[in-house]
DNA sequence: GTCTATAGCTGGATAGAC
DNA sequence: GTCTATCCAGCTATAGAC
């Protein structure tokens, strides 16, 4: 066991690389991947734009490293979400859980530190074409992707292929927003609404989602395609 | 000898003027605002750069100038449609025409010829917090969105503000992703589920949303905030 | 209106001292 | 590991001929 290096105060215990990574997840929210600069990036973190490259090799290889850095805990969450809706025999019930298992533990990023950034990195890195390149969700978010998708399917045992994933799509979509949005909410409810409360938010949306799915066949006739 | 540059038959008699807005608008949906350069719209285009500060003054006047050759028109099927649903007496059924009113105008975008585009810049957009500085969406976006949220607060007169708002911004959402899927949906259903069909996208998603309104507070007691 | 040429910057990345 | 200094490719925008 080594001990690690004391820091005063003025570091807060912080290495440069982790003070990096700190600020780059806020430089790149804020402007995106082509729209923020390393050079701003480094004078935010107060360090040097070399010890950028030195610490991850390229502005992409920083990008890709603040995912590796936060990604695990979501995916973490999620999945201890869909082993307590796996242990749920009511399917009425388990779809609220598995609702649940991808919802709140993307917005309860919103509760701690610095990490709305990271909501919002998200975000614009799922629409963005060239993501794919990048192969950061093919990586890192896919696998458990497949497991709640998976998880809906057990839900609606009859729901045809397609139906699982235009819910699960559509879920993802609703998701997004609020990780993404400026104030746009504020300003249409004359700010009397707010996205900041995540709790209320992930509460409305819940709400609406799995009552979607529930009863999406309720008032019409089943789609007859295939 | 020289002979005066004659249109060639790919031109088709469009202008330089609308063949920049053209390139500009596939340029600018898969690089974004800042991964995007001038200098490539101009060679999609065919033009030399110059021209495009000419007809535009800028980088920034190009991109307002796709918002506003492209954002009139979904507004007024936006608005077409809400007038559809006030003549509509039933709220159950009212509720349906809004949400359509909200939905289908984006989602036909993907059926006419180059403007599946349109909508990944408006998910962009939608997802850059420098937005806020072009003010695109108060200017173009913000007052029909102000009809929409007023005719579904019509639709569920007991619902309180939070609730109203939330339920624009959920579905908001969940269209943004069908207007910025790059192939995911195909990658997770094993190439089975594409969200190329924007029929069946709409379809699917109304379904999902429309119910999701509607039965909301079926299964849980209202939240007692107020 | 359309073009060539270029000004004036800012970008990512690296070399090499310490 | 950390820093200074620098390379040079790429950017937006404009000047000015036609």
């Amino acid at each position: 066991m080594t001990i690690k290096p004391q820091r005063n105060k003025a570091d807060q215990g912080e290495t440069s690389k982790e003070r990096i990574l700190a600020s780059a997840e806020s430089v790149f929210a804020e402007w995106g991947f082509d729209g923020a600069s390393v050079r701003r990036i480094s004078e935010e973190a107060g360090v040097p734009v070399a010890l950028i490259n030195y610490h991850f090799g390229s502005k992409a290889g920083l990008y890709r490293a603040i995912f590796e850095k936060r990604a695990p805990a979501i995916m973490d969450q999620r999945i201890a979400g869909l082993r307590l809706a796996r242990a749920e025999p009511d399917l009425d019930r388990r779809i609220d859980l598995v609702v649940k298992a991808l919802i709140y533990p993307m917005f309860s990023l919103r509760g701690e530190s610095p990490s709305a950034d990271f909501g919002r990195m998200i975000v614009r890195e799922m629409s963005d074409p060239q993501s794919e390149a990048r192969g950061i969700f093919r990586d890192m978010f896919d696998p458990v992707a497949e497991m709640l998708t998976d998880a809906i399917s057990k839900c609606f045992p009859d729901w045809t292929l397609e139906e699982v994933h235009w819910a699960y799509h559509t879920m993802l979509g609703a998701m997004m927003i609020v990780m993404t949005d400026n104030g746009r909410m504020a300003r249409l409810s004359g700010g009397r609404v707010s996205s900041d409360n995540w709790e209320e938010a992930a509460r409305h949306m819940c709400a609406i989602l799995v009552a979607g799915l529930k009863y999406r066949d309720r008032d019409q006739t089943r789609g007859s395609e295939d």
